[in-house]
RNA sequence: GGGGGCGUAGCUCAGUUGGUUAGAGCGCUGCCCUGUCACGGCAGAGGUCGCGGGUUCGAGUCCCGUCGCUCCCGCCA
């Protein structure tokens, strides 16, 4: 018999019965009842149920075991007596009767315990990320990122593409993020960076001619994270395709993202054919260029409604030229109590309130102050515009709508979910396309990159070369090849169809202000390889993380990560950053220089 | 860098207008229990109420500061 086991946890069944088995696992759940003494042995595979009596010689052993103690239990395969089977479980036909115990891994007691969904704090969750782990939760949540990773893979592959590896200590790369930085032992007071993606060295496959590249990448940013960007690393289905279209990458990528949403969606229904939606109409209708399209509520522009009206304060606003009023439709929302909350919520998000009115039975003209001040002519106006009747309401926002527009997206969103407007059972996924080339800067006060610096622009190339930099308006009116797949108000990647033209790009640059000098600087490598025949190209890159997030139905991306860090970018149970010796510091020519506490 | 929430036993949490010895469940220790699967019963140990300062006759509770965790904004695709 094998030194720990002859079957899993969670493979015997009655055809075993009879039969003498060997397993091994942690002590789930003990249950003790003096004459009798059940454990629930659990490993990888599943969970048996084990017994013992004091007829066994084993039984004295057992009495002392406790929980997550790994051990290995010899016995023989009984049929569970009749009215004692467990249904929920595979094995809930049979049990094993133990005749002798070997403990391989004592515990001592448990900072958090595996059994059961009771929910603990993040940082004891962290630092004790192997217990957590051990829960069927994360556990099969783990299971499920590797299934996806397999499935992308092999989408892939069927797609034609081919894996490769690129470098991790590498030169500071062009996405803009914060870089990690390592510094370099044989060349004093210099740095390798860890690559925010594979951006340039994929391209520069291209130029090697392997025409369809893909790699499940890890990337390094070093940014402040959120509850779906982690912080320090993350994974990304990089690909790149040359010779192609911005039709043609859609056309590789949707059905490899839509096959894994289908394969591991649970049923949910997924959009059969990926619409898409221009930026612009993406900010006017849903207030952000990562709609939920879960949910139905699409936004209006009403400058009409209010211009001149004798709701003084939209009115005035309307004077400015480029100002608006925009409407967020509230369906089933028509009741004093939701505006009123909307309102306040509206206050605790830093603005002076949320503009209303509401249609309710006895006052189908409308109710709330809006309404009084407008008239019922310009209220009905609004109501037949937006197609809103009794019952509903109507929030409204005013403004420059460049600096307006992330509220009224979280209004929206907001009205979504505290109606329950939002479908549950859905993904729904989408192209966002059309992004402008450039945006801009009130920080600099000019005009710069609005995505990355690497998108070809949707324009002739004769009359983009002829672009006077001086004209600001025809500049930010010019889009790029650049888009992004949303699902559920997930921004899963973005992409584009690259810039491979040195002349483009030089003056591309320019226009942003910046020299042949900076682009030499920082992209000379691959400028030069452009130089000497880049095949037109383009690729994408979705965040593997975020999609087995959505998959899982989680909310945070360390619920699907093995060892994740912590929001300051902390490892707790590695403990990462930490200190270094003097002696490595000093080979590495680093002295610190640390700030006072 | 800024804002919100949280911090009481190993863990999850309760703790009234400030008032005797700060409670419950899980876990832990001991005893009882031969069919449980969230087993049950009895007894027990375990707390500088995040930390520091203040107000008060008296602070887990009120005030100020600070630290930690988390969510959001900035930042980041």
């Amino acid at each position: 018999m094998h030194r720990y086991r002859s079957h899993t946890c969670g493979a015997l069944r009655e055809s075993d019965i009879g039969k003498e088995v060997r397993l091994s696992g942690w002590c789930h759940r003990i249950r003790d009842h003096g004459g009798v003494l059940f454990i629930d042995l659990r490993d990888h595979y599943g969970l048996t149920q084990v017994v013992a009596d004091p007829d066994s010689p084993a039984f004295k052993m057992a009495e002392t075991l406790r929980a997550e103690w790994v051990v290995r239990i010899d016995g023989k395969l009984r049929k569970r007596p009749a009215g004692t089977e467990n249904a929920d479980l595979p094995t809930g036909q049979v049990e094993v009767y133990i005749t002798e115990i070997e403990v391989l891994g004592a515990a001592g007691e448990l900072p958090m315990p595996v059994f059961g969904e009771q929910e603990y704090p993040e940082d004891i969750r962290l630092k004790y990320r192997f217990l957590d782990l051990r829960r069927e939760h994360l556990h099969n949540n783990i299971m499920l990122r590797g299934s996806i990773i397999d499935s992308l893979r092999t989408r892939m592959k069927a797609g034609g593409f081919f894996e490769f590896q690129t470098p991790i200590l590498t030169a500071s790369s062009p996405e803009g993020a914060r870089d990690y930085l390592v510094p370099s032992r044989i060349h004093p007071g210099k740095f390798y960076a860890l690559p925010q993606a594979p951006q340039q060295f994929k391209q520069l496959i291209m130029v090697a001619g392997f025409d369809r590249y893909f790699q499940i990448a890890p990337c390094f940013r070093d940014e402040d994270a959120r509850a779906d960007r982690s912080p320090g690393e993350f994974y990304q289905l990089d690909l790149e395709m040359s010779f192609v279209t911005q039709q043609d990458v859609f056309d590789a990528v949707e059905p490899v993202i839509r096959g894994v949403f289908e394969e591991f969606g649970k049923g949910k229904k997924v959009t059969p054919k990926f619409p898409m939606i221009p930026y612009a109409d993406a900010l006017r209708k849903y207030g952000s260029d990562k709609p939920d399209l879960r949910n139905p509520i699409e936004m209006q522009d009403v400058s009409d409604a209010f211009r001149g009206s004798g709701f003084k304060i939209f009115a005035k606003i309307l004077e400015t030229r480029g100002n608006a009023v925009w409407a967020i439709p509230a369906p089933t929302g028509g009741n004093r109590a939701f505006a009123d909350r909307m309102n306040s919520w509206a206050q605790g998000e830093g603005q002076p309130g949320l503009g209303y009115i509401f249609w309710r039975e006895g006052e189908e003209g409308g109710a709330g102050p809006l309404a009084k001040n407008i008239g019922p002519e310009r209220t009905k106006q609004i109501a037949d515009q937006l197609g809103l009747k009794v019952g509903d309401a109507c929030f409204f926002v005013a403004g420059k709508p460049k600096d307006f527009v992330k509220f009224a997206g979280s209004a929206r969103t907001k009205v979504g979910e505290e109606l329950k407007l939002i479908a549950q059972d859905r993904f729904d996924l989408c192209w966002i396309v059309d992004f402008p080339m450039f945006e801009w800067s009130d920080e600099e006060k000019k005009i710069d990159f609005s995505h990355n610096p690497f998108s070809m622009p949707n324009m002739g190339v004769e009359e983009f070369l002829a672009l006077d930099p001086a004209d600001t308006d025809k500049l930010l009116s010019i889009n790029a090849f650049q888009y992004d797949i949303v699902c559920n108000g997930t921004e899963l990647s973005s992409g584009a169809i690259r810039n491979h033209r040195p002349e483009v790009m030089e003056k591309a640059f320019g226009l942003a202000g910046y020299g042949k000098d900076v682009l030499e600087a920082k992209f000379g490598g691959m400028l030069n390889a452009f130089r000497l025949g880049a095949p037109p190209h383009g690729g994408i890159a979705p965040g593997i993380d975020r999609i087995v997030m959505l998959l899982a139905g989680e909310e945070n991306l360390r619920e699907v990560v093995l060892f994740p860090m912590n929001q300051k970018a902390e490892d707790l149970l590695m403990s990462a950053p930490s200190d270094v010796t003097p002696k490595q510091l000093k080979e590495l020519h680093i002295s610190l220089n640390l700030p006072k506490k």
